[in-house]
DNA sequence: GGTTAGCACTCTCCTGCCTTGAGTGCTAAA
DNA sequence: TTTAGCACTCAAGGCAGGAGAGTGCTAACC
């Protein structure tokens, strides 16, 4: 379905319209607000045809046009001027990353506040992963009695702490020594790697409890790979008109719960390298309908790597979701490749 | 200021009643619930009285009345019944904590789920802190050329990383070597016991990098003290009448933002061993004028502590709160001593 | 003198009614 | 094919009236 150049022009207005005044569009402010060369009898003609087609829809006989799910669709696929952002608005955006320290994890927390300020939406980020980690390296330090504290460090830079108990009471160099063994056997070791049950079973009971508590670190670290993500930015997106009543701002916090989005976050449709964007019913899970993503990846091919977006109403300013999305995905992916090669 | 019997008995029912209704109560709808042995007049007289003490008002003149925060205040210091948990609630409560696995911070997040869920309100848990913080043990872990993971164990039993980058690159060994110096040298200290500049003077580069580091992280840890606390049941709280309006709503949110609770926190008010209430416009900071805390200290005299509680609106069931914050504090605190003398 | 019945009064909340205004769909003429 | 004109629809806002809950005051009662 490809609509004439006249009624797309028509569709994208409506659209444009509706996004900045989130009221009904009706054909007389529509040809007042643009000098479309037509009358509003005409345009009233061309939005009977729209609505035909779908992708405008009434709230009620005597109410002006809103776009439909499809309608949203039509327009991001077809309709929408690619917009990149200005270098004014690059400038801003970089001096702030340029400003923080030199920790991923600070620059990932980052992402999702610029993300939130810029497109007065819900910010999502994922911090970045590896599909396959691996362990680097582990330490034991004592605790009390028969306690000791387990750090693990894993590939995608991070360190896991775990407090152990053990059978017998270990000192401390007793315990070094039973790291230093475990790192030389099980070092660069993938947790598919590791030897299955039986390969354990000539180790002591106090080797035993640490690999055991290794390989479930490492297993939850690559499980993890979809992460709760950072949210940012809610109380900016609940100040939109549509979630003025106070029920439907409830239903929305609960979606926006981290432990909630971690599921709902449709990442099978980011395709690699471009930006991804879901509308409304397009999603599958229920307290989203109404809302849309815009999502892209971020991170090395190959190496660590993670998702960042947006999530609002439908009524969402598609354009500079796109670009803002898309730029801090940019550098983002550019400051991990510069931590990567040293500078 | 002290009431009679009689007044005091009239201003108990008014606050029960309004906090499990939350609307105004008149003086007729007080005699029939309760069996006063007084006529709606009686208590008519006897209300006026009260609102000429300011324990009570009118939100318009043929309204019922509604405690005043000195109404409250009066109530919780004088008139509430002591209330202690059932051996149902109790065993419920503890049922959950047992069936968690034995790590600290899930202790604390679970304090925190169980106190939201039981109150109907916005449950506040810190992790417990030293207020002494000790270096347990350092590690280095070569990335890259020039950079390396510092892990940093501290004795309140955090692992805590950091990325750092020498002006010469560093192998694995020389950095193990690093590594083991410098836990003899500075091993079990506390920041304010590190030596001055000029006391690290003679130090080498890669070293000074290194105690810098370290000497930050330790520093950071111990002004963590008052932390972002730990927040659960945002919504089970918003879904009260007095944040009906999507306005007072916004306001709200903002209020339990972790980063804005952690300065509003009045630990002043807390007192050792007993649960400390601040009610309303006891609180200093404005978007706290409506709310009311319900706050106790936790874990060992001497040792690791932090705190917890509820924040709700100041119609709050506070004989509850008080109940299930006490005895939450006390399972936690039973549990870090078991913890710390090994079982 | 405390307690109570009675009564006038107040104020919110709900309901129904009307008006206004923005917008639509259809028809017939340009 | 476009446009002017017109009848029609519907949400939203304003207004009046009644119901209901509650108050404060006064005068009688025990």
């Amino acid at each position: 379905m490809a609509l004439s150049e006249r009624r797309g022009r028509i569709l994208a207005f409506i659209v444009d319209d509706f996004i900045d005044s989130a009221t009904p569009i009706g054909s007389q402010s529509l040809v007042e607000r643009h000098a479309l060369g037509l009358s509003s009898a005409t345009v009233r003609n061309e939005m009977a045809a729209l609505e035909d087609e779908g992708l405008i829809t009434h709230p009620h006989t005597s109410a002006g046009r809103i776009p439909s799910h499809r309608g949203y669709r039509y327009y991001v696929s077809s309709l929408m001027p690619e917009r990149s952002l200005s270098s004014q608005e690059q400038f801003t955006i970089l001096h702030q990353f340029h400003q923080a320290s030199g920790q991923l994890e600070e620059w990932v927390q980052l992402a999702a506040s610029v993300l939130a300020n810029q497109l007065h939406n819900v910010a999502l980020v994922t911090q970045p992963r590896l599909l396959e980690v691996r362990l680097k390296h582990l330490q034991l330090v004592e605790l009390l009695d028969n306690r000791a504290l387990l750090v693990v460090v894993t590939t995608d830079s991070g360190a896991h702490q775990r407090t152990l108990e053990f059978p017998v009471t270990m000192h401390q160099e007793a315990l070094s020594r039973l790291a230093t063994r475990l790192n030389v056997e099980f070092g660069h070791k993938t947790v598919a790697e590791f030897p299955s049950r039986q390969g354990l079973e000539p180790l002591g009971e106090a080797e035993l409890v640490v690999v055991s508590a290794v390989r479930e670190l490492l297993l939850r670290e690559e499980q993890a790979a979809v992460e709760a993500p950072i949210v940012e930015g809610v109380r900016e997106m609940l100040r939109q008109p549509e979630f003025e009543h106070s029920d439907r701002m409830l239903d929305t916090l609960e979606a926006v719960d981290e432990r909630r989005l971690r599921d709902a976050i449709p990442s099978g449709a980011m395709g690699e390298g471009d930006v991804a964007i879901v509308i409304g019913d397009e999603n599958r899970a229920g307290p989203y309908q109404d809302m849309s993503f815009v999502l892209a990846r971020y991170g090395l091919p190959g190496g660590a790597s993670g998702m960042l977006g947006v999530l609002g109403p439908t009524r969402m300013a598609y354009g500079d979701a796109v670009a803002n999305v898309r730029y801090v995905s940019d550098v983002l992916t550019e400051l991990m490749r510069r931590l990567h090669e040293g500078e």
